[in-house]
DNA sequence: TGCAGCATTATGTCTATACTTAATACTCGA
DNA sequence: TCGAGTATTAAGTATAGACATAATGCTGCA
């Protein structure tokens, strides 16, 4: 009884002929008819292990063009984000919180301008502190569009940051990530040295184009973001070696949290 | 004529639910062959939609247990990770390149443990600084296995960045990002000011167990590294108007370069 | 009561077939 | 020679049916 050839071995093939350069970068690649031929499988089998690694940038596919090898792989990490007292905990700490403010201001222009709001409205503006086993973890700093959390929402038991992944999920936005030096408020506040530099996020959030939130996290000295790179890693290398012994396979997205 | 129900049409309704709490949090929505029932189509292009939803991070799903709602969405951000030139020359600036030394040295103790090296053997260690519009844009330090790059290699006219990315594409490894202070050294090199928060980079990378490299990049003052949330965006939503007039749908993965 | 083992269930996947769509390549006429 | 229009190609997707697999949860025995 032949074994089903899987889509997962037809991937973990189709890696080793790049990686061995069997199908050299640029190449252009058998079509999928042929290819399914050739591994005696269905095509939609031979489909779905190249457009995954099409997915993973190994390869690029056009209709009628046919598939080539990628010229110069672009390697793709993904960072899972989640919130900050799972990250804290995800460390083994203790996680603590403490809301520093919580006014209603008129945020300045570079806010506006990040969030695309036309006029100067009135905005929430909450400072609060993260602590991992009682010392200062990330300073977040927060405009919310009244909006989405009225003065009934408080933020001084749960974080704003839990609050509105909890209720306003799912929402799009973009992320920055860069260094910037504590100045003496926020060495005060992160308990570090002035000009130390600090690992920074900001973030913008939105709900189908109406503007929610923008937050600057800024994190403690020493703090790092860790990821994997996006590698289609080793699995199901046994399946085709009546075909060529594939020597690596095929783990899907083992991406890490920040 | 009825025009045929696509998997991006029941994503896009499928996410509708989700987003609307039709289909809450934690909940468990219907089987595929039940949703299939319901719209109409065959339970392959339901698995599609839900599996798609899930790798976005919106769903989770286990055999025999059924599909839920995510509790706490975990968002996920992707980065393409491409060489510096390309990096530099997609700002529209003038990319240049400035080898500053190559020996051969016996790494630190923390690169011999982040590459794995049990005994201390020799490395190649390369520095060189690129250049954006002629001013220093991110100085590379990096160790190298000689046995992947030996003495013929030179990295005077082509970076390491750039040479190992075209002749060792498609190998794992990790990234971490921080922030550090610039010191004497690095801001002559990066003409800033000492003691300026710069963003870096570290990141080494593996072929198949065997370490392959270890570098820090680190970037000029005010460098920003951007990415867009991994949004299952806005499109394909006609199909389905007859079942619930969905507002908003989906495009795949528009992730940033760094 | 407790646990081993089995029945059930929902997702995971493969197949074969058909049709759609994007894009290249070719043809033919001006 | 060029360019418009058409034929062809390869990927993209939908479908029905079948079987595989992982987990749950029930049953019955000890």
């Amino acid at each position: 009884m032949e074994s089903p050839v899987t889509w997962q071995s037809v991937r973990a093939e189709s890696l080793r002929r790049i990686r061995e350069r069997e199908w050299p970068p640029g190449a252009q690649i058998p079509n999928e008819a042929d290819l399914a031929a050739e591994f005696g499988c269905a095509r939609a089998t031979v489909n779905r292990a190249l457009r995954d690694l099409a997915e993973a940038g190994y390869l690029e596919r056009r209709r009628k063009g046919g598939t080539r090898v990628v010229l110069t792989p672009v390697r793709k990490a993904t960072f899972e984000i989640s919130i900050i007292r799972q990250d804290v905990e995800g460390r083994g700490q203790d996680y603590g919180y403490r809301l520093l403010s919580d006014t209603l201001a008129t945020p300045p222009a570079s806010v506006r301008e990040a969030l695309k709001l036309s006029s100067p409205i009135a905005m929430r503006h909450v400072r609060a502190l993260h602590l991992a086993d009682g010392k200062p973890f990330c300073l977040e700093q927060r405009w919310v569009n009244p909006i989405f959390a009225g003065p009934e929402v408080r933020f001084d038991a749960i974080s704003a940051n839990e609050w509105l992944v909890r209720n306003l999920p799912f929402s799009g936005g973009d992320f920055s990530f860069y260094a910037t030096p504590a100045d003496a408020s926020l060495a005060d506040i992160l308990e570090c040295n002035a000009g130390e530099a600090l690992f920074t996020i900001d973030r913008t959030t939105f709900s189908d184009a109406q503007p929610i939130t923008a937050v600057t996290l800024t994190y403690r000295p020493g703090f790092r973001m860790v990821t994997e790179i996006n590698q289609t890693g080793r699995q199901a290398l046994e399946k085709l070696q009546h075909l060529a012994a594939p020597k690596l396979a095929a783990q899907k997205d083992p991406p890490f949290r920040i």
